[in-house]
DNA sequence: GTCAAACTACGAGGATCCTCGTACAATGAT
DNA sequence: ATCATTGTACGAGGATCCTCGTAGTTTGAC
């Protein structure tokens, strides 16, 4: 009776618990910003090791917690490794915009500054974003 | 030859100082969310004094100040009164539609919630967006 | 000059945040 | 069982943030 079948569960808002000023928080950090923008371009989920971050692990797992709690991404474990995936279509409901509008905007200053910070791979893949 | 004409000038970061990470963290805090909300309702310049809020009057300079610093509005003083204005047309050049989806983000929470908080008089204001 | 109104500056208290290092837990393969 | 991989927990240091109170400045009216 130590623990059942549950391997490792972890905590998300409900989609009517997400706030507003908890969203923008989570992605008014310019590492958890980047984060969102290569987990909306891959379109996929992707495992935390994935990301190449100028912080430490421990850190990261700080910065998925607090992108998980705000309700920006969902985190389920696949065997030693947890994938992340964004809870786009949950936000989009309750933020009709909200998050495209973000990422366009952080593409858009990326651009600006011409710096090496794409999430993709090729600077220029915007083009349907629907 | 102590002060020449200006009045009072205050600074305010250029159009492309802008930073997206700034302006989220701005929108970020429950006071300051209002505050622009107010002055979107209002569709002209408020002088600071018009708004009623939860914090004193030192912590209200801070929280214009800190959407001052981070390009959300514009202050000029009038008189003994200092007028804020949204900059939204130059955050909408430089972020497309994102004040404006901000704004409808915060509508659709406050609207959720039941509560009185709403900036301009009735509820059900909104319907023409643009 | 005097007075009221509107806002700022400064400093402080307390909370939250970002970052890190080290130690630990869970999974899968050998 | 042993080991490597992946990610967590805990605590700490340092920075930033929100809030306030008090004192001071600028402007306009009397």
């Amino acid at each position: 009776m130590t623990t059942p079948a549950s391997p490792r569960l972890l905590e998300h808002p409900a989609r009517e618990e997400i706030r507003l000023e908890a969203v923008l928080h989570a992605l008014s950090d310019a590492v958890r910003l980047r984060i969102v923008r290569e987990l909306a371009a891959a379109r996929t989920e992707l495992s935390c090791s994935h990301f190449v971050l100028p912080v430490t692990k421990s850190t990261t797992t700080h910065h998925f917690r607090v992108l998980r709690e705000a309700g920006v991404i969902r985190q389920d474990y696949r065997g030693t490794a947890k994938l992340n995936g964004l809870r786009g279509a949950e936000l989009d409901a309750l933020f009709p915009g909200l998050l495209d509008t973000v990422l366009a905007a952080a593409d858009a200053q990326s651009a600006r500054e011409g710096a090496g910070e794409a999430p993709g791979a090729s600077p220029v893949t915007a083009t349907a974003s629907g």
